[in-house]
DNA sequence: CTGTTAGCGCATTCAG
DNA sequence: CTGAATGCGCTAACAG
């Protein structure tokens, strides 16, 4: 049963040296006498002595605990990022302290104050979308460097790592305009998020590319929310030429919008058909799943995020803010 | 642009006061001049202080951060138990530091030595199914507490929170052989997960109650990849006489097994049916889902656990290791 | 090669 | 009511 507050300090005691030859003793200093060195490695694997981290911690000014703040890590979407997250800051030694804003921007700015005061070298945020206001993210990052991923800030102050939407908005409406839908719909996300803007750009390319004309009510943004959907996708099914296809901004929204579709009568991918962001496992496992999706590779956002941030942390001189685009990868099912 | 390393050093000499009065005004200690108080807060205020945490944790040999190590953060049923942890640890203060284990024995017991190495005050370990050994443990909790939650460890040394599966499972064969069901097969977890052994005996019992005989051939123990749930499921479509339904350890196994079953095709809730544990959301949204499912509260476990973990944490001489168990419920749907 | 000293930021004792 | 001194555990500069 080893004592929990064993320090250096009994040690020495029990050595008769100093603490400060068991110190070295205990990180191969160079100057230190081979015998000595022994004798005192011995003794501290025998008392199971374990360096007190929170002493080192304030030594050296440094946690190795890092910050993520997300939204939901009910959503797989996050959890696969942290999953990316996770393993490059464990490759390095740091851990992550996990933290949900659930959208809301109360919480995502309780949340990073809270990350400072506990110490984290760093943070990582995929922003809440009903972040309005900035502050939070200004004041913490004159303490700690700041990394976005996925839901991002564009600002010349913040490294950020994402996708290019627009870019597979785009490819979507072309696989669909060329399989022979014109009759498509986005049901985009809250304007807050940079990705909505984006989501909106590749539909609207693609349309134009091909001379479809853009109908306002075929373009609607949700909150994210059940309700919203719900209620978004009705008004999309009431209309007099209502979407054969619907681009949707991730695959939650399509659920509950096909959920709709089929209770009102609708059977899926014949009357009306769905392309998704987010390529969530689950869905493979649906009977009429979205006829495409967009893979975003969330790991691979959060991993990149992390390298960043760890970069950010470790050469605070010369790091420079910047950004880095993940491809995404239309997937045809 | 506030200055990163302030410190009470800073405020006392610009106040030309000493720093212990600066850090009794800080803290409204008593014994200080009310007028001394305002200056000080007053500049500190101005100068936005923010006391060095880290020097804190040193000095209080605390850090308000708990570790979590679980299997799989992609499970949304370990994502909404920490949901439940988050909500528990965050009303007093503490934030979580997680790790996933990937059900395997290195990675936990890395996982657990890294988070000691980290300055945790705690741990909540949900085990991985590979776990055989538990020395890591043992060492740990000679440093800090730990809680178990879901996949727990029965020990008197530990506590421990969990659903009554026996239970759980006896009701869903009792409600099975009401329906008319005796071919009743039970794709259950690996020996070394508790739970799998009160599956056994909850679906044993059941069996018993009504007098269908126990056959060894519809009892299949799984080591919850998704290759094994097609071999076993394979097993027993091939049998002379193949189940109706079966009983399945939790929902991503069912998942895998019905897409076997459909590509063998059989009609899920026609040829063979299933009941699960977990009760995921996104079942819902199946065609042909699960006839009935556990709901077992992995929010209420986790915050149950967390709720342990801080008594053990905040009153260690009075706290007295013990088990918690949540009632689960079959819902029928 | 090893011991002494100092200091990280803060809270707390002990003096005044 | 306030200041000076002490120590938490550890590292590192400075002496010897």
């Amino acid at each position: 049963m080893q004592n929990a507050n064993l320090t250096m300090k009994k040690i020495a005691k029990e050595l008769g040296v100093s603490v400060s030859t068991v110190s070295r003793a205990l990180q191969n200093h160079p100057r230190i006498g081979s015998l000595t060195r022994e004798k005192v490695q011995k003794l501290a694997k025998e008392l199971h002595y374990q360096p007190n981290s929170r002493a080192i911690n304030f030594k050296n000014n440094k946690s190795f605990n890092v910050g993520v703040v997300l939204p939901y890590l009910t959503e797989q979407y996050f959890s696969i990022a942290l999953t990316g997250i996770e393993q490059t800051l464990m490759s390095k030694g740091y851990s992550m302290v996990v933290m949900q804003s659930m959208n809301d921007y109360e919480r995502e700015s309780a949340a990073i104050e809270s990350l400072i005061k506990h110490g984290v070298d760093g943070i990582l945020v995929s922003m809440a979308s009903e972040t309005y206001n900035k502050t939070h993210f200004n004041n913490a990052t004159h303490k700690v460097p700041i990394v976005f991923f996925d839901r991002v800030l564009k600002h010349p102050r913040y490294s950020a790592v994402y996708g290019n939407i627009t870019k597979a908005a785009f490819d979507a409406m072309e696989y669909l305009i060329g399989k022979g839908f014109t009759e498509i719909a986005l049901m985009n996300g809250p304007n807050s998020l940079q990705s909505t803007e984006e989501r909106l750009k590749g539909y609207i390319d693609g349309l134009k590319k091909y001379n479809i004309p853009v109908s306002a009510s075929y373009i609607k943004n949700l909150n994210l929310t059940k309700e919203d959907t719900i209620l978004k996708i009705n008004e999309l099914l009431d209309l007099e030429n209502p979407p054969k296809v619907v681009l949707a901004f991730h695959d939650y929204i399509a659920l509950d919008a096909m959920q709709i579709c089929k209770e009102r009568g609708l059977q899926i991918n014949r009357d009306i058909s769905f392309v998704t962001f987010s390529n969530l496992s689950f869905c493979s496992y649906l009977d009429n799943p979205p006829i495409a999706t967009v893979e975003q590779f969330p790991a691979e956002l959060g991993a990149q995020a992390a390298g960043l941030l760890l970069e950010a942390m470790e050469t605070p001189d010369t790091y420079q803010p910047r950004e880095i685009v993940v491809e995404p990868k239309l997937i045809i099912r």
